[in-house]
DNA sequence: ACCTGAACACCGTTCAAGT
DNA sequence: ACCTGAACACCGTTCAAGT
């Protein structure tokens, strides 16, 4: 056995699972997701592409599985231990900074229906959504709303800062957004066309926190409402 | 210019755009993702491929014209002179079911940020907000939090019903995912565990809606806290 | 102006052949 | 058991040549 181990890491430039899913990420985080191509990851892996489907089936599964691996990393550094406000505060701009750093995470985790890393998010904030006191009927709902609002502002904010290369400056990019607003079909976008103003003095964190908060907001009253029905109807 | 008009008129089956998105509407429908190919679409149009490109920039184009008729069209149907939460729910409905019957379409609404086609969404979830009596600087926060809730549902019950082919039975569907739930290492998944259960009961529309309407009840805290604010401040 | 279809520069994936 | 790299069956996109 450890003999077996020993061998295994004989070579430490062997192929494996765990460096083929490093080697991606990197890839991922350098050229994007097209960037990501077998040939490619084989060249920086010095071997030839076949070699790859050896240890992997194919590059959804790829794709999967460096998804998990970045999400693990984002969340282990998550402190769950404040207050449940607090907490799902520090998730949600965990996970925020997270896509923001790793684009294609975004894409990825609704790609597919319920990846194991999307269960990663919304397993920790579902552990805050009881520490509030929702319900238990209530629970998923509150935790889904959260999870799908968390996922789809990260992937706007970091969709918005790949969209122009290079970067332009932050008040240049809103201030061109709004102008594009503003120039809707007022009969066709006129609740569109009365917001787009704001955008220019929009601030990302703030406007993604606010919308965990209105939600939050929501729980609390239905867990209110619904709290004073015992779990076991008396009747 | 009647002349002008007949000319282009005249063979019914000559290229032009709103043909070409039309056939691409059929492909996606029957054939996915995957079966939009220009190949076939220029086989379908019997013509070459690279005649497409005369009328359309590329791919993307393409889907996101594709993605813009059918929402536009969806969003035709939606009733919007009931209650603002009538209306609500009608769009989130209106939404949810287009994506169930176009599945694609939910793909491509968050490939890009803020297509027109999101736009179109926004737009309308909007206009019920300001009915709501939502404070004007709440109004952008609300509308995304509704908006991002619809797509992500609505795709994530797309995309189920596109995992397997063909598709299961319902309750087999959910008891197969409520079973992998349960499955998970209790140390590390103690919510979701705690939840998987309730998987077995699921009403995807209700489930929906509940979520719409925890939504609501949190604008409504925050517009009546924030009503008492003057819009001109008297000092 | 608009269409044709071969050609280009790629992909993911497979597989006989090696070690 | 694991790796190699050529080959297969595709893509999106371009472009000279046609009408």
């Amino acid at each position: 056995m450890t003999r077996a181990k020993r061998a295994s890491e004989r070579r430490e430039d062997s192929l494996s699972r765990e460096r083929i899913v490093d080697a991606a990420i990197e890839l991922l985080d350098e050229a994007g997701e097209e960037g990501l191509t077998f040939r490619a990851l084989a060249a920086r892996l010095a071997t030839g592409s076949g070699a790859i489907y050896w240890h992997i089936t194919n590059k959804d599964e790829l794709l999967a599985a460096a998804s998990d691996v970045v999400v693990h990393r984002a969340l282990a550094e998550v402190d769950d231990h404040a207050s449940p406000r607090k907490a799902i505060h520090g998730i949600a701009m965990g996970v925020f900074e997270m896509v923001d750093a790793h684009p294609w995470v975004g894409a990825e985790l609704d790609r597919h229906p319920q990846p194991i890393a999307t269960l990663r998010i919304l397993e920790r904030i579902g552990r805050q959504v009881q520490a509030l006191g929702a319900p238990r009927g209530a629970q998923f709902t509150a935790a889904t709303v959260l999870g799908s609002h968390i996922l789809s502002e990260s992937r706007q904010n970091a969709a918005n800062g790949r969209l122009y290369h290079p970067p332009p400056d932050r008040a240049d990019f809103l201030e061109t957004l709004a102008a594009r607003w503003e120039e809707l079909d007022p009969d066709e976008f006129p609740f569109t066309r009365s917001v787009a103003d704001q955008l220019r003095h929009h601030d990302d964190h703030a406007e993604f926190l606010a919308g965990v908060d209105l939600i939050l907001a929501g729980i609390s009253v239905s867990s209110t409402g619904a709290r004073d029905v015992p779990r076991k109807p008396k009747r």
